[in-house]
DNA sequence: GCCAACGTTGGC
DNA sequence: GCCAACGTTGGC
């Protein structure tokens, strides 16, 4: 018996919004660029939830949900020279970085704003609600996810 | 292995 | 634009 695992992952919705993913149905999260961040894609499993989380942008907040659909994908943007993810140190026979791909599953129906959040939720609780982490993806404790869950 | 310099993320 | 909080790089 599996358990369903959740987490967060940010995007710059200038660079890749909720409304993208939307449109696209699927997309690769490539471009991770952050072993602790990458390994984290390792950890997923299918069917896991994911909370989209649009960074640098008024307001901050969780936009959407998602879905991990496919696992373990090798990160075509490293050996792409024309990709601002290109990683000239990354061989073809052993790749360094893999992503996982995503599902749209639906729009939060109101943004859970950065401040919002920070008041239902502490630093330990919801790990975006703390100051100056940089990390694009983190993992969402369960109990937390639920009660994030039926707000969205 | 240490550490200073530098780069990046992302809120404010 | 500022800055906190890291991660990365490279000299030694």
């Amino acid at each position: 018996m599996t358990e369903i695992n959740y987490w967060l992952m940010k995007s710059e919705p200038d660079a890749y919004s909720i409304d993208s993913l939307k449109n696209d149905g699927v997309t690769l999260w490539d471009g991770i660029r952050n072993y602790q961040a990458r390994n984290f894609m390792r950890n997923m499993e299918k069917g896991d939830i994911v909370f989209f989380y649009h960074s640098n942008c008024k307001p901050p907040g969780i936009v959407g949900l998602m879905e991990v659909v496919d696992l373990n994908i090798v990160d075509p943007t490293q050996f792409d020279k024309n990709s601002k993810y290109y990683d000239p140190k990354s061989n073809p026979d052993n790749p360094k970085w893999d992503c996982v791909k995503v599902k749209y599953i639906a729009n939060s129906k109101k943004i859970l704003s950065l401040p919002e959040l920070k008041i239902l939720f502490s630093e330990d609780e919801l790990l975006v609600v703390k100051k100056g982490n940089r990390l694009s993806i983190l993992p969402v404790r369960s109990d937390i996810a639920k009660l994030l869950l039926e707000k969205i």
